[in-house]
DNA sequence: CCAACGTGTGGCATCGATGCCACATTTGTG
DNA sequence: CACAAATGTGGCATCGATGCCACACGTTGG
């Protein structure tokens, strides 16, 4: 199977590879007569650019590596179909990843995109190697959704603070003041932030927090559900789970124990997806916009490699949007 | 930014370039004394291999195009999410393109594909002339989910026509006789299928099928809201509906009519996803096991490339799982 | 003891596009 | 009208890895 070349096309043209590389790719001199000509040639011939020799030659390239943990969870679908959108716009490829949020794995895969000298990579970073190795090689990395100490690459996170926050004001303002935190980890910022909103809100309301009250689980649904369940025993009113999985678990435990939400009950959810107003009652979350978080790490990448940039580390805080629906109510009588 | 190539790793091991090539990449004579020399070598420099240059050089490439309609849907994901673990495992990477299912931008991104000299693309056809390019330009094909007449290439689907009979002679056994399906489309294998399903049941029971009961709408669930709104005025007593994002919209208008499900009318849904088990009652539904579709493509694009297999076309039919859930009841006295 | 062989290594051209420079041609200016 | 500047075009080397061939060994067998 061979394919037409530059050459190819030169001579069908008339004219010199390079005129043709200059008429169809790259811009420099080029009269519009030639552009023409060269044009209806490849066209005729059916060229097509090669990449791999482009590349090679300019020490470049237009395919961006994506790390992500898991394309099932729709966040980080969310999240990888907004970066995909702006980068297609931009005229980039995505090379996506999934890690499995297993440091090895992402090492293999950083390396892997090392070897197709892309110029930046966007990762939701389990480790802070990861980030770190690939500066080190001269990539440009952001990292999403999360901050690693350390880690280096410039960062787009959501305001997890500020939402949780937000959302725990929301029920201390229906009354309650025994609000459980269902929460997976707390090393990486996501966490770390979710629950120093949580925590702001109580101090602001000048309640005491009872630390019963966080309930500290694995990511996984099943676990959340069998932590919600021990949960129940420190007797909240409410309960906020830091996340979409973990607010799976959550409401398959409080339906199981046929609670009525949230009349007894009140449950919401950090990073809202769609199922959540889907079920009966409508869950009240907090949205991170994940998909325009998606968009901002694309954008703020590509701006890095046209070094558009000042050098200083860039911080993206996208400010999330409380939506309050059903599974929030007044917190009953003691 | 200057990374080491072979030469370099060839200068610190005192080889040439040709043994370190083989030593590292290509299999082929290294003694075991050079090998590890080489190898010492390269990790020390922090050798990393140029894809670029290797694709150029020996004419392959190891990315495989992955072309589909909407990442924010969980069945695309769920599809690329098998495709991407087969590949990963197979040292390949997937470039994922989202087209919106617009002809254009599917066109637009086979030939970016092109350019790259992936040597298969797997793909949910929009239109037949795209895997025909592909095919023309020497690139192996992979159409999933759905075969477009004399698109060619292979194809891996889920075995539709099988899935929506059974669930059909399901609610049949249930003693519905009037059964509403809400479909999108039917030109494609997909939609085809499963109304052909939906039909051979109907005649197997000995039921003859009232036209008016197959409500045609489009891909979106603010649509087949309304058209499930139509639908009830053909005293329906289940609702079968084609797809997950169908089946939202028929989901929300039955809650708001405030109808009690599977009481006053049963609802069912092929493409079985994760709120259809978290919602109440959880939705009765087909599973098509979908990330093993997306694994299934990648396995078979893998063995053509690999010269595997016969010339001859194949279709991988994929068995689809009937769940039974608590949306399907006995159907209410007349 | 020498031919035939197997094994491991180096040399060189090559994949296809493009950056850079030299040069030819046209246009503008004093 | 001459000379400088602007505008196009072609030639050639180059990016980094590898396929292919030639060849230098050491081994085996007649």
């Amino acid at each position: 199977m061979k394919r037409p070349t530059v050459q190819d096309v030169a001579r069908e043209a008339g004219v010199s590879p390079s005129t043709v590389s200059r008429a169809l790719h790259t811009r420099g001199y080029a009269s519009p007569d030639v552009r023409d000509r060269v044009r209806a040639a490849a066209e005729k011939i059916g060229y097509v650019l090669d990449h791999n020799a482009r590349n090679l030659r300019s020490r470049t390239s237009t395919s961006i590596g994506v790390l992500i943990s898991d394309l099932r969870n729709p966040f980080y679908a969310d999240l990888a179909a907004g970066i995909e959108e702006e980068l297609r716009a931009a005229e980039y490829q995505m090379v996506l990843v999934n890690d499995n949020a297993d440091p090895a794995e992402e090492m293999r895969a950083a390396e892997t995109l090392l070897a197709m000298r892309v110029p930046g990579v966007i990762v939701t970073p389990v480790t802070a190697d990861c980030p770190r190795m690939l500066q080190d090689n001269g990539v440009h990395v952001v990292c999403a959704d999360r901050e690693l100490r350390r880690s280096g690459g410039d960062v787009v996170l959501s305001d997890n603070k500020a939402g949780a926050r937000e959302l725990t004001e929301h029920l201390i303002g229906l009354g309650h003041s025994r609000i459980g935190l269902l929460i997976d980890e707390t090393k990486w910022s996501t966490g770390a932030g979710r629950l120093a909103g949580f925590r702001a809100a109580h101090v602001d309301a000048d309640l005491t927090l009872d630390e019963n009250l966080i309930a500290y689980t694995s990511f996984d649904a099943e676990a959340a559900r069998r932590t919600t369940r021990d949960l129940l025993g420190q007797q909240p009113t409410a309960i906020i789970s830091a996340n979409n999985v973990l607010a799976q678990g959550a409401l398959a435990e409080l339906k199981d124990r046929r609670l009525k939400i949230p009349r007894q009950i009140s449950l919401a959810a950090y990073d809202d997806v769609p199922w959540m107003s889907l079920v009966e009652p409508a869950l009240t979350t907090v949205d991170q916009h994940t998909v325009e978080l998606g968009r901002s790490c694309a954008r703020l990448l590509l701006a890095r490699i046209r070094e558009e940039l000042p050098t200083r580390r860039r911080i993206v805080r996208v400010a999330p949007r409380l939506i309050i629906r059903g599974s929030t109510g007044p917190a009953p009588r003691a």
